[in-house]
DNA sequence: ATGGGTGCAAAGTGTTTGCAAGTAT
DNA sequence: ATACTTGCAAACACTTTGCACCCAT
């Protein structure tokens, strides 16, 4: 692998991503960081997150849309609301036995799996229930 | 939901999906479609399979890169190749006991998970030793 | 000084959409 | 006849890339 420099738009993009709990999109950092500093690119934004993620320092959350970047880094599963897109960690258990489970059945080399959950948020489940209260 | 029709377009479509156990993209099934019936175009291929995935008829995988399209109608999950993309069902059961697990810690209405298991396929697996024998 | 990093804009990939003409109902 | 569908091309969302200059090492 390249050897890497230190420059302050890497700086500020890890130091952004690692304010957040949440799970923003590139873009929602490429904002945040341009608020602060707005003459860094986009595409110095999108080099770094791969920099970064590729270094193991943040991990990618691959959901329906735009990929999302996690400065979490133990496996830990997902739930995405269908209506607003948001995502939340859940407080499940990674299954380690399973990738060895699907490992022996299929002779794949497994690295890991992702489990996504789909749904509405609690938020977006009680405006849909106003919207149509009986139906 | 609106009143649909049948079209021959649409009819081969469904034909071509149906057709395969393997996980074709939107593009894949265009080219084999176009194939037949050189006239129709990338949206008439792409607008019928989201109606076939909004009818039930296909379900939509949903991994890194393009989309695929499986006409299993049970949730189940899918093992991807990291290095050629293959896409393969697992035979592995759905966890259904998850979705009301995370709906009630969470408050989410949870309407399925997807897990995806990444790793290499035994051919990329040989493939990749044979490169580096002893590294 | 060297070669990785940057900003910019252009190109790439995958998908959706507006429109006028076609066709299933 | 009505209104859903089509083919086409343009637009779209997200991401990657070529290039000349810049700057961390």
């Amino acid at each position: 692998m390249k050897q890497q420099r230190m420059t302050k738009q890497k700086q500020l993009v890890q130091r952004i991503v690692q304010s957040h709990h949440d799970h923003p999109t590139a873009d929602q950092i490429y904002l945040e960081v341009r608020a602060i500093d707005n003459r860094i690119s986009r595409g110095t934004v999108y080099r770094n997150l791969e920099q970064l993620s590729d270094a193991g320092i943040v991990l990618q959350v691959k959901v329906p849309g735009p990929n999302r970047f996690d400065c979490r880094l133990d496996y830990h599963y997902h739930v995405i609301c269908n209506n607003c897109g948001a995502v939340f960690d859940l407080p499940l258990a990674y299954q380690d036995e399973l990738d060895k489970k699907v490992s022996k059945t299929t002779g794949f080399q497994i690295d890991r799996h992702r489990t996504i959950f789909e749904g509405l948020c609690p938020t977006c489940k009680e405006k849909q229930e106003q919207e149509t209260p009986k139906d």
